[in-house]
DNA sequence: AGCATATCTTGCCACTGCCAAGATGACGGA
DNA sequence: TCCGTCATCTTGGCAGTGGCAAGATATGCT
């Protein structure tokens, strides 16, 4: 037998922390959040069970740090998605489907430590570039709160029930086309 | 020492299937879901580690138990609002702020069977009952599948949002009455 | 009364999260 | 170049958990 050199990579992984986070992305996509397992993350990176605790401190700390990845994500989309309340509103359900792991993650407060300062550091940017894509409605209304709630709530809804599995095959398959006539309704 | 008769109730607990689902909804009220554990349960209800599994087979039982006792009583509350669009709304937000733990594990389908006989007749009551009080819409549209779904995602989504502590101070105390302003914003 | 069955208990194993202690490698200063 | 310091990772251990097997106890039916 040959040592394995060339696949073990003995010792210092590169970038354990990254790696972490991709796999626990995977594993959530597979079994849910609640069946994480740390030393299941360790083992599809390659390492010991005791690895994840030196970068994220615990399990809480470790989808604390998903939360925060998410919420920067999800800032991006939607800076990408411009003024357009339209096109914010999609681009805010292509991103909890794209990256539903995260997206579960970031709206289960059990789940992580809400008062992370990275994590409101990136929910804070979020949540202006959400309200920036609302503000320009194309309407403008006599309560630009209670619209900004309204498009809020019914495309995390949209986005919820998609990922929940809770929606009529009628529906049909693309979730952006359905969300995109949903929130049309909004204009009507 | 007198015999502990009067408070251990030896073996045959009465109802301990009640117990174990009431202690549950306490449980996930305290922690969320993830945090759930058999044996507190069964702590709780003074029995030992095991009881539960001779109830319910599994955790995933127990889960799946209560989310058709969710769906339960969610199509009770629906058909106790009737046939109007905004006050069904409005009892599917109370119900979600009410029975907070039974709401996050009916749309957690990684947490029970969802092909679970029982759990699949209490979700198609439930979702005749949605369907009763979006089918009267005030003003009906050429579209009646997509103002239910947007409906529907509205009230999830506020829903969703409210219990996960996301919307901000702003929105005021009162789920109820901030979900009947947002849902009127359908109706314009 | 007696037996079948439902209900609950005890004991066990594999797994998990977390902690403590030690080993290993990387990096910068003499 | 060598050495010390520090971050990174490993090994080992403990308590808690889910699930299984086997046994104990109560209930109800005949």
């Amino acid at each position: 037998m040959l040592p394995t050199v060339t696949t073990t990579r003995a010792y210092h992984h590169g970038d354990l922390r990254r790696a972490l986070l991709d796999a626990a992305v995977q594993a959530i996509g597979e079994a849910g959040p609640a069946a994480l397992s740390l030393r299941d993350l360790a083992r599809r990176a390659g390492v010991s069970h005791a690895a994840p605790a030196h970068h994220f401190g615990d399990k809480t700390g470790l989808l604390t740090a998903l939360a925060a990845e998410g919420f920067a994500l999800l800032a991006d989309e939607l800076d990408r998605a411009g003024d357009d309340l339209l096109e914010a509103g999609v681009a805010y359900v292509r991103f909890a489907v794209a990256h539903r792991a995260h997206f579960e993650v970031m709206f289960s407060p059990d789940l992580h430590r809400v008062d992370d300062p990275a994590l409101v550091a990136a929910r804070t940017r979020a949540g202006a570039a959400l309200r920036g894509g609302v503000a320009t409605v194309a309407t403008p209304s006599a309560e630009p709160e209670r619209d900004a709630l309204a498009a809020w709530s019914i495309v995390h809804g949209f986005a919820t029930l998609w990922l929940a599995g809770a929606l009529p095959a009628s529906v049909g398959p693309d979730p952006e086309a359905a969300a995109r006539s949903v929130i049309r309704r909004l204009f009507w």
